[in-house]
DNA sequence: CTGAAAGCGCTTACAG
DNA sequence: CTGAAAGCGCTTACAG
């Protein structure tokens, strides 16, 4: 790896030059050939770490998950990646696999590697640890979990809405018994998706609602539907997509033919599946706009400081069977700290 | 960001005590007690950045993906991110998205950031530029697509081989006309898997094979189980994860019941559905496993110029429902180039 | 426009 | 055991 130093040996200028060339600047135009030859006859690459050092700049910034391979959790860091490193920006990937203590030490080790930014993706703020994050010099943003943290921006989805909104359609449709798989109640996610339920069934005293516990795997969500479809629902609402899949394996396996005997609805990722399923309720999370938002909050906040630090960005899902408008979700209700 | 400068003040000692003491040396106990509060009071936190640049390390590694959104990428990036942070090593996650382009570019982009290590996940020799990785100085591993360079790794896994072998167990059941959805044949592991089908029917002119080109999709899995199920198959198997939903929402919708109207087998990503669905052979591919080898084997050239550099190391797939052991994926062979 | 010099946070021979 | 100094690859006032 030739340096800078050499690259102005071989073109008979100084390092300073070297520097304002590889910057942009203008320099005379002779010199600028020149080290433009060296920098090709050298094969001279530069060093952002380096060159990060002086400014005190990594053009890196941590992105720290609960889950690196749920299904989310892919899209999320696909759309943030393809935000940063446009800027420039590259992404240090850090995963905490559920474990809140994990959670708090990675976050000490993503700033040993001198990220300029931290995204942290469904971390719970009551976890013991977690309140440091108003110590760190960097911007934050929480993804998915809210954060009472003045430093720290939040970026939601209203996923209760979403499922209240559906859940409503349900028994507008004339649903008497409703059977939801739902996900650990330990997750402010799967906490939301439920509360959706219980708002939308709150003035319908008659319709029942029989709900099943499972723990996101496809397995739960095979004995979930099992189990309610024994029970006789005339709906099924999975709030997870993983556990949908179990649950279509269960229809599949005992011959219950989804939307002519049974109603499905669930959380899901469509890619174009959604003209193929048409008569089913899914909702879409925005993922992409949701990753986008927060790679470009975070570069806002690293590059120009931006105001009203702390605030939250609330996005709505996509009930794919209700006719949402598409573009609707693009556009994030916005909640500034006062 | 205390700096080792201030907690050498704070200390009373010179910054090369606090270096030494940080890098776990012998100092005078009184001198440690000093240094240790000094780092409490001060909150100091190592900038693993600077110090890579003296023994010019970043104690970071590349990883390039296709695609970033796949549910294999996924299960690998988590494992490769495990090992590697273990050592102490963060990953610079980093996707090209199909294009040959992007891909090289990003070569150049990883390097930039002073990677210590790269790998390649699913990028084809072939492709114009790929070439130069030759001149890569650090260790750089192929994962999933062959590499002939010298200076390069390659982690494989024998598709065909399990095709192969599903195929001619589909066979010998007695199955005579067997549908196969592929993905497009532009991709090593897909040409790979058609592969293994063909040369486990090339015995059997008896056998009949139709064949569907999707693109990945659930929709184009939709598509392809709907035409070969009208071409009246009585084995499907499916070339991959994503692809096999879509086949198996057209099941549903078109009451074909699995393994009772027709015999269902694909690719998959089991987190122990396999005791559900045991009539159905599944191809698990062993993504912890070629992730956790990546890793471990580009840590290995990074700290030790291991031995053999430009080996090949193949791993078996485990076949659900072939009585398959679950231990034997772990051992690859080893191809050293000679 | 450009060179010489100081400095970013750290490490490591070299003396003591 | 430990301090002073040089240096990793770069940037950036400061002079000229």
């Amino acid at each position: 790896m030739a340096s800078i130093r050499e690259v102005a040996k071989a073109a008979g200028v100084s390092v300073g030059s070297i520097s304002r060339y590889l910057n942009g600047q203008q320099l005379k135009a002779t010199n600028m050939e020149k080290i433009k030859k060296a920098i090709d006859d050298l094969g001279y690459q530069e060093n952002i770490i380096a060159k990060g050092l002086k400014n005190n700049k990594s053009f890196s910034v941590g992105l720290l998950m609960n889950n690196i391979s749920s299904r989310l959790s892919m899209d999320i860091v696909s759309s943030i990646e393809e935000v940063m490193e446009n800027a420039g920006y590259s992404i240090l990937l850090s995963g905490f696999e559920g474990s809140p203590e994990r959670a708090v030490n990675k976050i000490d080790y993503l700033i040993s590697h001198a990220v300029d930014g931290l995204i942290i993706f469904e971390a719970d703020k009551s976890w013991p640890g977690m309140a440091k994050l108003a110590n760190v010099k960097v911007p934050v943003i929480s993804l998915n979990n809210p954060s009472d943290l003045p430093n720290v921006d939040t970026v939601l989805v209203d996923d209760r809405g979403s499922v209240r909104r559906l859940i409503s359609h349900l028994i507008a449709q004339g649903h008497h018994h409703i059977g939801i798989i739902t996900a650990p109640q330990s997750d402010y996610t799967a906490r939301e998706r439920l509360a959706g339920v219980h708002e939308a069934v709150r003035d319908h005293p008659d319709v029942k609602v029989s709900t099943f516990y499972g723990d996101y795997s496809r397995p739960s969500g095979f004995e979930g539907a099992q189990q309610l479809i024994n029970r006789h629902i005339d709906a099924l609402f999975v709030c997870n997509f993983n556990m949908s899949l179990g649950a279509l394996e269960y229809c599949n396996r005992a011959g219950v033919r989804i939307d002519q005997d049974l109603s499905f609805s669930h959380f899901d990722y469509l890619d174009e599946m959604s003209n193929l399923i048409s008569n089913r309720l899914v909702i879409q999370q925005p993922a992409k706009e949701i990753g986008g938002m927060c790679a470009e909050r975070l570069l806002d906040r690293i590059n120009h400081q931006a105001k009203d630090v702390g605030s939250t960005f609330i996005f709505d899902n996509l009930i794919v069977g209700l006719g949402d408008d598409q573009n609707a979700i693009n556009k994030p209700k916005i909640i500034t700290k006062s």
